[in-house]
DNA sequence: TCGGGGAAGTTGGCTGTACAACTCGAGCAA
DNA sequence: TTGCTCGAGTTGTACAGCCAACTTCCCCGA
């Protein structure tokens, strides 16, 4: 962000810093520079790739913000890992996230719901009162294995695409993405749950036995919500990494 | 970040798109532009605050890596809301984080080993084989019920520091920074563990009872680890939560 | 051998300019 | 009323140049 300048046009098939940070992430996961070695200066890299240094330096605020490599005014770039981090689709779809760790992926709809929503419903998708919405419960695996349940609510509009979709298909926001629904940004929040009975049941696990929880808000470009969702998941099956810096922060911690 | 050009000069008391940045966090947060509301355009705010695009652009990055506001080429920016994202500071450090949401955070030291780093721990640190560690115990307390329990390694030169702090002493992270250790950059996992006989007699909780657990690497702004950290909240005493976006994403999910 | 001074190198911050891609509403036609 | 086109407005991407703040390392003197 924040290049200031102009110049020769947006760009013809992905922006040029884009692929510059991909370049150098791929580099960097090669081992090109070791492990806390050091990067070539924003004007070699300028040079190298026939671009302009605020080019340079956008490519590398991306891969500082994912926390591949430092930065201190006055010394080099020093690699810090090869820390792959996800993209922001692997993190909010489960079967993009199971397809990238290498598992075979699968999903049951176990009920759904058309209704109209309640007080706290409109409140989590900013809807007016009277609306309605569609809630679906799947069960979730990785492997054939139970892994997770997801009890997830929709706005009518989005809600009427995924009752469309066959009671097993393994993806809802692929065909969603399709149809032009874009989900641009999601807030997650982690903490940790006692199972009901109907977690119990389906995920054959104890009930009242700990489970994960993450409960996720996503919404479009323009900040419409497309959908709330609350994930439980068995003990032992899923961690949440995050990076963070004194430059870029967006993880927190907040009181249970 | 990738501000391309250069001008006026560096900040004199603080770089001017962090106090843009600051400015606008506040109206937004006092509702100036509703929730849902459009924000000024890029160059109206540049006329306004006397600077350059280049420099709200920047300004606005960083809120939209926090969450606060959306982007959209062609489209004034729109609120999303009001997510206070705590600063770096607030995640790393116990007692910044007590602080912040209005509790009294205490701390008590257990335990302090020196000795020799097995293995394991030379990978966390990066340190050599053959080099020396502390190990840290600490029960942290907010309003002086136990909440979480910490073990922490530092490096030699880090935990002589430390050691010589009173063994009540409520931070440990700020002495440090006095003393001109700087924190830059932190990962962050959290996952669910189970209580072992240790955690349960200073917690006061079931052995075998669920926990959440998060462990943490710090690093300061050259790479070079700090502490390795890993610390075991009470169920419903914690939450985690997170602002992803396809733009910027810091945030992964890891098989368990 | 040790320490200080200084110069070169590097990143952070800021401005200005230019064009491309996209949104959105006004206005017009069917 | 509906649907379409068009243009003004807005953000995204990119380049060029400048100065400040900081790190690093060489070199020289004590």
């Amino acid at each position: 962000m924040a290049g200031a300048g102009g110049g020769a046009g947006g760009g013809v098939a992905g922006a040029r810093y884009r692929r510059l940070a991909a370049d150098l992430r791929e580099a960097i996961a090669s081992g090109a520079y070791g492990s806390g070695g050091r990067l070539p200066s924003e004007e070699e890299l300028a040079q190298k790739y026939g671009v302009s240094r605020g080019t340079v330096r956008q490519a590398l605020a991306v891969l500082r913000a994912n926390g591949l490599v430092t930065s201190r005014r006055g010394s080099r770039r020093v690699v810090l890992g090869t820390a792959r981090t996800q993209s922001f689709f692997e993190l909010l779809s489960f079967t993009r996230w199971a397809r990238s760790i290498g598992e075979e992926p699968g999903g049951r709809t176990v009920d759904v719901e058309h209704r109209l929503a309640g007080p706290l419903e409109c409140e989590l998708l900013g809807l007016l009162a009277g609306s309605q919405i569609y809630r679906v419960l799947r069960l979730r695996t990785l492997s054939r294995v139970p892994i997770m349940i997801e009890r997830t609510i929709y706005p009518e509009r989005i809600g009427a695409m995924i009752v469309r979709l066959e009671p097993d298909a393994v993806s809802h926001t692929e065909p969603l993405a399709e149809q032009g629904v874009v989900f641009a940004d999601a807030e997650h929040t982690v903490d940790l749950v006692y199972a009901d009975a109907e977690d119990a049941r389906l995920l054959g696990c104890a009930e009242g036995g700990p489970l994960i929880r993450e409960r996720r808000r996503a919404t479009d470009p323009a900040g419409t919500p497309l959908e709330w969702s609350e994930d439980r998941y068995l003990p032992g099956t899923v961690s949440f990494t995050v990076h963070n810096s004194v430059a870029m922060t967006a993880l927190s911690r907040r009181r249970g």
